[in-house]
This record gives C-alpha cells, sequence and structure tokens, in this order.
DNA sequence: GGTTTATTGTTTCGTTCTGAAACAATAGTA
DNA sequence: TACTATTGTTTCAGAACGAAACAATAAACC
C-alpha cells in the first residue's frame, strides 16, 4: 500500500496486528519503524470498501509478512479518544515528503486489534514502502510505540495467555512434526513461567490432539524424543 | 437521537447491545421494533466525533433505558460483508417518511458489540423516535432480528458464560442485598443449566467476593437463608 | 560389550478440587 | 412438641493436579 493512493478505504477504521513470533525460546512480535522519524508501531492498515474486516487483516499482513492463511483472532477494539494524534501521521507524511494539511489519514481512527501466531523461522518479513524497517523484539525488550501500541500489546498478550488451550490447534508457531518438548516451549515463552515436564506431558496428551509419530533421533546420547503432529479433525473438549 | 439531524458521527461506524436482564427466573433481552416495519434489532447507535467509543455505548444506553452508570462490557467487533444490506435501512426511513436516496446511513457499518447486565425491575425502557416498542424477550423466544443481529446475540452469550466468574462483581441484576438461592438462580439463567446447590454454595464462598449479613425472614417455615452483598474491594484471585 | 550420562516417557503418591448425597440447623405451622 | 420445608455444612468417593521417583534408551566412553 503506497500511503498517497487508495481512496477506496472506509474512513475512520483501522486495524493493528499482534503478531507473535516463537523461535524456541523467547515470544517476539513483530514491528515496524516508520523512516526517519523513529516511530515504532505495531503493522496496522485500512479495510476496503468491498472487504470484511477479517479479509483486510489477512490481507495487510499478508503483505508484509508473505505469510497466507495464518491463525489471526480479534480480541479488542479500540476507540478512545486520546488514539487521535493527528501529529504523528503527520510526521510520517513528512518524512515522505506529503506536505498536505489535509489528509484521510489525519482523522480520528477506531482500531480493531487482532494478533496472529506464526513461526519465526517461515517469515521474512520485508518494510513496506512507507517504513524503512521491520523486525522482531523480544516482549520484554519492546522499544518505545507510538499512541497506545504499547497497551494493545499487553492486552492481545493477556487474552492469549487466557485462550492458550482453546487456540493450540490453530497456532502455526511450531513446524508440521515436533517434539513435546517443542510444545511445552512454546507454553512456557506465551505463559512466561515454567511448567513441569511430567504433568504438561500428561495434560496435553489428556486434551487427545496429538498423533504420535516416529522418534527423532539427533545424535544426543540419551533416550530419543518422539515427534507429534496435530490431529486432523480432533473432537475439541471445551471443559478441559 | 433523531433520525435526520446529527451529521457530527464517524462513518462507517456502529456499535450494537445486548442487554442482559433477569427478573428471578429467565434471562431476557431487550429489543426494539422499528415503527411499521415489522423489523426488530438490537439497541444500537453511533460513535460522534468527540466521543470515546465506551462513551457512546454508555450514552446510547441511557437514552433508550435511562439506566446510567451499568456495567458494559465490549466482546467482539463484526465486521462482514453480509451486514451491507441498505435495503433494511432504507425500508425504516421510509416508514418514517424520509425518501432520500443517499443518506450515510445507507452505507455499509462495521459494528462493535457491548453487552450489559441489569436489573429487570429497575428499568422502564422507552422506545426512542424511530422505534414503535421496546421490550424484553426470552432468549429462546426471540423473533427475527435483522442483519447479523442474532448471531450477535450468541456471541455475547458465549462471552458471558464463559467470563461470569470474573463479571459477577460488576454485574447490576441483583440488588444490594441478595440471598444464595438469588445468586445461583442468576448463575443458572446464564448458564442455562441447573446447579447443585451445596457445590455452588461452596464455590461461590471460597472466592472470598461476599460478606454475610443478617438474615431475611420471608415468613415461610423454614431455616431464613442470610442476606450477602458484594465486598467493596475484594482481592481478585484470576486462577479460580 | 559393559558402563555411564543425559534426556524422555511413565508411574506413584499425596494434596486439592468436584459432584452427589447425607446430615444439621431452624423458622414457621399444626 | 412434632412436623415440614428450606438453608447451611459436612462427608465421601472420584477426578484432577503438583512434585517426585522410576523406567527406558540413545549415544559416548572405556
Amino acid at each position: 500500500m503506497s500511503i498517497s493512493e487508495d481512496f477506496d478505504f472506509l474512513p475512520h477504521i483501522a486495524y493493528d496486528s499482534v503478531v507473535f513470533g516463537f523461535s524456541g525460546e523467547k515470544l517476539k512480535i513483530l514491528l515496524m519503524e516508520y523512516s526517519q522519524t523513529g516511530f515504532f508501531a505495531l503493522p496496522g492498515g485500512f479495510v476496503k470498501k468491498d472487504e470484511s474486516l477479517d479479509s483486510a487483516v489477512q490481507r495487510g499482513l499478508k503483505e508484509r509478512t508473505g505469510l497466507d492463511q495464518i491463525y489471526l483472532e480479534q480480541f479488542y477494539t479500540f476507540g478512545s479518544i486520546e488514539r487521535f494524534q493527528p501529529e504523528i501521521m503527520r510526521s510520517i507524511m513528512r518524512a515522505h515528503g506529503f506536505e498536505q494539511a489535509e489528509h484521510w489519514l489525519f482523522e480520528r481512527f477506531i482500531s480493531i486489534g487482532y494478533y496472529a501466531l506464526i513461526n519465526y523461522e517461515q517469515v521474512n518479513p520485508q518494510p513496506d514502502s512507507i517504513s524503512d524497517s521491520i523486525g522482531w523484539y523480544e516482549l520484554d525488550q519492546l522499544p518505545e510505540l507510538i499512541l497506545d501500541h504499547r497497551f494493545i500489546v499487553q492486552k492481545a498478550l493477556t487474552h492469549l495467555r487466557t485462550h492458550l488451550d482453546q487456540k493450540l490447534l490453530s497456532i502455526n508457531l511450531l513446524p508440521e512434526l515436533f517434539t513435546m518438548k517443542d510444545l511445552q516451549q512454546v507454553y512456557e515463552a506465551i505463559l512466561g513461567e515454567e511448567l513441569n515436564r511430567a504433568n504438561f506431558q500428561r495434560k496435553i496428551l489428556s486434551l487427545d490432539i496429538l498423533d504420535r509419530r516416529e522418534k527423532l533421533f539427533l545424535g544426543g546420547s540419551h533416550k530419543a524424543p518422539y515427534l507429534y503432529s496435530f490431529k486432523k479433525n480432533p473432537l475439541i473438549r471445551l471443559e478441559k
């Protein structure tokens, strides 16, 4: 998306996406830095007049990460007055040589928050025309973000932690085949706490959502772990 | 709000509120019938350019129910393309003698869903200028609703059921003093199932959010129940 | 080949939580 | 004083959970 074209967007409506990525250890999120402004922000965008909200977020994220068909979940809509800070958009526009006094970007926006979970390794994020860098940042080492984006991240994280079990199947954080330890590391990274190995295995297996596959031999001088994959059509039990 | 004035709204943005009311037995919701159209709909409205989203919903609900400072929670934002059905708004407008071909109400809207929980007894809902009736309808006997409002109700109910324990304190469904049986009836109405009396009492008391007060003598030939009130500043324990 | 080491899979065991039922208390009525 | 209906509490069996022990095993080392 270029900043000066595309007037077929719904005015006043935006989305912001919190893209969680996992590298095997820490949980990170994807941030964009706007050229020559020092502003860091969540990747976001706008909704075209003829596309659904969900489609708009899918499209925008694909434009930025190259990833398609990834798991996206809406978690909250941000509509405070404090969000309205046109000076910031003006700075970003000026940095690109636009000096207009009026622009639809300077209006107030209500933003719908989505989060995504993707495999760190499968992404090669490319900054778009209005950003000069895009990259992964550890959750506890985030730079200062524009507007209420810090708050949006916090709200996404809380939502994710609360609903982790229910969202497991849709998660793109792991490859097709993975070990129980891999899965436990995902949980620990998201929850921000260490879990008991034996109890974790018992709990996950009792959910009955995994297929056990062949063993994984990595040359370590110890018992080799099994590989697992998510079942194709599991019975979801909301009680657990 | 009159239908022809107030051009200081954000275009394309609406809210719909699912107002749950409790009468002592069944859970009901508040619906409006648009004059001479036969259309039933959730009470909704629009956001002024200088008010926050939350304030807009509070304001709109006060205009319809007379209730102020009630508990409102955002639960989902609806942004599908199928929501766009301008004929329906045209019908409603025509029923009021407006025959304009163009109007901002005929545009596509993205709607933020909120739910409220109020005490049935404390409300005297009054239909506004574009509705000819407003009233309470039992959840399992709802009339046909416009657009995706049936879906919105379902999503609100699911959200409420899932988060009931955490929302208890904010609920306006009960008077200042109430018995354990009253509270259990609220739970049963919302969850749509019967609960074991002894276990319910044990669970609620363990949450440590109630103060036990004097007994309530109603003249029945049996043990009188205690009255309870919600603690003023309880320690919220998210684990339970 | 036997031993050692590191890691994974499983079991055990005590504690806590839950669901269902029984028991205890009590306010009025007969 | 017995009876009845309802509420408050306890009990008890089964499920779930947390921590630790035990068992299995793949490679390295002698």
